[in-house]
DNA sequence: TACAAAACATCGAAATTTTCGATAGGTAAA
DNA sequence: TTTACCTATCGAAAATTTCGATGTTTTGTA
């Protein structure tokens, strides 16, 4: 017989029965919580005890008592079937359109402090899941769905042509002027002109589909594949930015970075809706739907600590009256 | 049906099935190398598939290909079956006389470095056996073998009715009279008459069975039930004590206590065997035998290391030179 | 393009295993 | 001592597994 057939003559009913009876107390006890005969636990036992070739239960008592041995590899039972459970209960959550692995591609500007939140709840509701977590930027978001390499995006940016892509808005990220101190618009009064920013160097992100749309403003702009980069130069003062506020928030208070407030703008920060954003043809399953909601409401609590108009009012006039 | 009977339906033969097939690349080859027809393996399959209520293989190719949901069962399907094996080398190993658990009783006289590196390569050649080590003195270390309560002991004595009990010789322990330099016998001359010990207090150790061979040698022995607290009234010049040498020798060489040598004694130090001791009636599996071999070997290796009659000579000398 | 090789599904019959029901015999509590 | 409860055994019935043969699809090759 071949060697791996050997595993066949153990059954995962043995092991239910060396477990039951050792919890039932006695074969019979066992025989009714499993709807079957007594004679049924003892052949089972017994065949067990022979194919192992160990005594597990002492019957010389009245009620069986577990032998040294069994007393030994009863835990080892009990941890396979639990195990067994496990695997069946992923099956049958894979059978209901359960994803066994989400890969999610997340844009940059989305505040760090909502990712881990989001995904926290529903680890421990499907801890069967394995994530894979890419961060992007603009266009390179879309372009992972659509290529497949990732089932569902966060984004700021739409493509264009939103062929086989279904979106909805998740939450917003404000977006505001920014300017290190030490730089010379720092220096004029809190509302500049279009031109003053145009004269000046734009530090910005850049797209890997820039061909697609390279909405570049200046032609004197430096293009960044990282936040935290730009973010540097900025505060190098080597120019102006347009960057999440959660982002450079910590910088304005401290002084180190200064808004600047576009005569052309109604508002000091700038509203850019979050979508989430995955393939028509692909159907979510449970955890995806989920993983929406739990953003939805991670950017709802986060924006009730966010700066409104007013503090940011504030913080303009702060600068600007030292 | 009962709520756990469920698990009958799962076979752990459909979960090497899921692996072979997986392995093998096609039913075909998987029925080869189990030694089963083809249609065997497509019935286990399909029949596997049914209860799980999921397709784990995509047939429509020439090949058979995991789903991703058959993708994601298999490494668990896998760790059942190695868990299974496990189980399974176990019970083979208990049935063939090997203890589930072994519960050694050592002397507290018996050097301390010598008792982990003799249970350590027990550990990695028994990883299921489980240890319990108790720590006794005297005449209390065969009583727990006689009792029943440990299965093996080592000590240095053996009791005067060798009754059930077999004993061996694995190693010795030297013992010498120490005294702190601070006690009026350090101040005399090394070799101390018996007659000047017997007009000092001795610290000595307690038996349990005190009753049985109380052999308190002064009327003045304060008795203790720990040997580091015993330690400790010496090095703070209580009185002089026999002790095992490996204990005092770090003070000794500090000049913190200093060796008494008795006109009487022809060497410094004295040797006393120490004994493995079990139950006659229990024959030892191969744990035990290994770990009297573990043992026995490790003595020699710490003889070898331990200070000889030259060197405390010179410790002696060395002291009343001072 | 046609053919051959390789692979899986299906089906009925045989073989094996599991389960049941009844009975006999042992242990312990009243 | 009686009685209740427990397990082992055995034969028959039921269920499951396995085999062998046959049909169909995919894929590589002449």
């Amino acid at each position: 017989m071949h060697p791996l057939a050997q595993i066949n003559k153990l059954t995962l009913d043995q092991l239910l029965l060396l477990v039951t009876v050792s919890e039932a107390g006695s074969f019979s006890a066992a025989a009714h919580q499993l709807d079957r005969v007594q004679s049924t636990i003892s052949h089972g036992i017994a065949s067990l005890e022979s194919e192992l070739g160990i005594k597990l239960f002492d019957r010389s008592r009245r009620k069986p008592v577990l032998t040294p041995a069994g007393l030994h590899l009863l835990p080892q039972a009990r941890q396979i079937l639990t195990h067994v459970r496990h695997f069946q209960s992923d099956a049958q959550s894979l059978a209901q359109g359960q994803e066994s692995s989400v890969a999610i591609v997340l844009d940059m500007i989305i505040p760090l402090e909502v990712i881990p939140q989001s995904l926290q709840a529903l680890q421990t509701q499907y801890p069967a899941v394995q994530w894979l977590i890419h961060t992007e930027m603009l266009s390179a978001i879309s372009q992972r769905i659509i290529e497949g390499s990732s089932q569902i995006g966060f984004t700021g940016m739409l493509p264009r042509i939103k062929k086989n892509l279904v979106s909805e808005v998740i939450g917003k990220v404000d977006f505001v002027y920014v300017v290190s101190h030490q730089h010379a618009l720092a220096q004029a009064s809190a509302r500049v002109t279009r031109h003053a920013l145009e004269s000046y160097t734009q530090l910005g992100v850049a797209d890997r589909a820039v061909s697609d749309l390279g909405q570049i403003q200046t032609d004197r702009s430096w293009q960044f594949a990282d936040l935290s980069m730009l973010l540097g130069f900025v505060l190098a003062a080597q120019g102006w930015a347009f960057l999440p506020l959660h982002l450079v928030w910590a910088d304005l208070q401290s002084g180190r970075l200064q808004i600047l407030w576009p005569q052309d703008k109604a508002e000091i920060r700038t509203e850019f809706p979050i979508h989430s954003i995955r393939l028509e043809s692909e159907r979510p399953g449970p955890v995806r739907q989920q993983l929406i909601q739990a953003f939805r409401q991670q950017f709802k609590a986060h924006d009730r600590q966010t700066p409104n108009q007013k503090t940011l009012m504030q913080v303009l006039k702060q600068e600007h009256s030292i």
